[in-house]
DNA sequence: GGCCGGCGTTCACGGCCCGTTCACATCTCC
DNA sequence: GGAGATGTGAACGGGCCGTGAACGCCGGCC
């Protein structure tokens, strides 16, 4: 496999999700996503880091090519527009967590909703 | 199956849809839709790559044989007309579905109406 | 030839999507 | 409780796309 090996028909799993930039496509359970450029490139750069805390100036300088202005709350609607999509879609998913005063990690998660309601054991 | 698939007696099969190229016939529910070559054409460029997003401009040079000219609406205006005449024929289903800023992907899917009468997760 | 209808092309208008930004609500942590 | 961070709904302007229609071309028919 090439170092750049996302030049060509990349393809990017994340549970039950997958993402295929060159297509401008994303699918779950093999329906497609109705995602505008912006999200999809924002849930892009987010699944080839899963796993990993991303600050959102980091975030933002992918998406959108320049640097992020102070108090700039783009990242955030975006990241709100992805998971409204992505929850009508999976429901029983979640894929973006807050990492408050950080910005957000892409992870395939469960809601399993236990009797405490608490989802949370990641930290910063 | 041969490499060159289509180059003899081709079957395209998109859900409820099934297209035969060679015979310059769509079926529907086993009834032929009245396509004109133009129309037949670009559906059948479409249901050759269903699934995937094609842009305007690869869609007119696959039928049209040409180059797009920027601002060149014709691909729209026969998916309008695909769509009409398959909405006509299958009104359950849609076939082609926009995306914005790109082009048009082919796929077959229920027109689930909610009670919200949005589809817009379904891709629909 | 003259009429007619289908077809392909082009244009214009309007609606709606999208990206951006703002305002307010809610939440986290101390 | 308070300050700051994040969630959330909505307004707004530009531009992409949906849509109807006009126009010319061409072949069929009388």
């Amino acid at each position: 496999m090439p170092l750049a090996a996302h030049t060509r028909s990349e393809v990017l799993r994340v549970g039950p999700l997958e993402i295929l930039p060159d297509e401008h496509l994303a699918r779950a359970a093999d329906r497609a996503l109705m995602l505008s450029i912006r999200e999809l490139r924002l849930l892009t750069e987010l699944a080839r880091r899963a796993d990993r805390i991303m600050a959102r100036e980091e975030l933002f300088s992918l998406v959108w090519g320049r640097e992020m202005r102070t108090g700039d709350r783009s990242v955030d609607v975006y990241v709100r527009k992805l998971r409204v999509k992505l929850e009508a879609a999976l429901p029983d998913w979640s894929f973006i967590h807050t990492h408050f005063g950080f910005g957000y990690r892409m992870a395939a998660e469960r809601t399993q909703r236990t009797r405490h309601g608490n989802e949370r054991f990641t930290t910063g």
